[in-house]
DNA sequence: AATAATGTACCAAACGGTCGGTACAATAAA
DNA sequence: TTTATTGTACCGACCGTTTGGTACATTATT
């Protein structure tokens, strides 16, 4: 890792944190640069400006996001991994004592009516996880394992959107209720317990 | 209503819009000048300031969106009930082409951690949403017509949750889908059907 | 006449971004 | 083995624009 590279790491790391919690557009360069102490002429020599800084950011996340996920499925039937994955999901969110939020839902919704690019952005990781979802529910489904009437794709993205809300409401009553809930609710729908 | 009321009610007019689709910091005072042909000194007459005219928008978006929903219960059964307001808030965002969409759900996003006072008028926007869902669930139980093992305040903190989780996506893929599915999966969870 | 409402001109601070220039290590040419 | 040349990394002053907000004179309404 050479020494420009270990600069870009840490103004990743540093962004990412300050945009988790203060959003994209409220998050200045100035913000980055007081946080880092990496200089604003250094900051624009990694980063051609702003765009390009989220941009990176978001999908530097999505990788670690996935990586993480992808660790946490212990189970080896279908459905214990949708599990394994849920409880991932909640684990995650309360190390941070569920401040920030979710980074792609927080970014989603700052940014799908104004800018197209992080839309499809974002939409393309919602899409990612859902299908990963999917692809177990599909597999308990032949399996007999899933309840009756319940298709995998349909299902995996109303378990996405669900999560994503249960996310939004645990940030906003800095509670882990509506996570907890919204994971119990889900696995009677299909058919864990 | 005099001129001044008239003035002020335009200027929240616009500026819901305005928030809604933007986000309230995204939204500028000029912003608002622009679109509203009020010029700044009035503006800053009606509004002490940016801060006071965030806050009455919110409270009068709460204000006309319970209205609206009271308005929509044509059922006499409590989950009848629960299922009309669901419809409507379906048919609102199908409304405006799934833009914008939950003015109290973004702001809760882009304030609940960088600004107590917002996030504490969204929660109780929440709560009382909450509070209404719950005492048709509760009715419903009595009745005997809820599922069995559905607690009437964790089913409808988890309605609102969920809710808003399927607004934000179907903000983010503009189709309705997301909410009529996670419509479906309430209302087959409660016993609806 | 009094007050409610509006218009115009301005302000300091913060914004994203650009600029010319420096420090230094690695390589190439003399 | 010096001496040029090059490329990466970094620095801080500066630019134009936008931000929320203020001051104050002017016009309508009662």
């Amino acid at each position: 890792m050479t020494k420009g590279e270990e600069t870009r790491a840490r103004v990743l790391d540093s962004a990412m944190a300050l945009v988790n919690r203060k959003g994209l557009r409220n998050t200045s360069m100035q913000d980055i640069i007081d946080e880092t102490g990496v200089k604003k002429g250094n900051l624009y020599f990694h980063f051609a400006g702003k765009d390009e800084l989220g941009r990176s950011l978001i999908m530097e996340a999505s990788d670690r996001y996935f990586e993480y996920l992808s660790k946490s499925i212990t189970s080896g039937d279908p459905l214990g991994k949708v599990r394994d994955i849920l409880g991932a999901v909640l684990r995650f969110h309360r190390r941070t004592g569920f401040a920030g939020g979710c980074i792609f839902g927080n970014t989603a919704l700052e940014m799908s009516d104004t800018d197209g690019e992080y839309a499809a952005l974002i939409r393309d990781i919602f899409d990612r996880w859902v299908s990963i979802l999917a692809g177990y529910l599909r597999e308990a489904g032949m399996m007999g394992a899933l309840s009756p009437g319940i298709k995998p794709e349909p299902m995996a993205r109303h378990i996405v959107s669900a999560m994503e809300g249960s996310i939004m409401m645990a940030r906003l009553y800095k509670r882990e209720g509506p996570m907890v809930e919204c994971i119990g609710y889900i696995e009677k729908l299909i058919g864990i317990k």
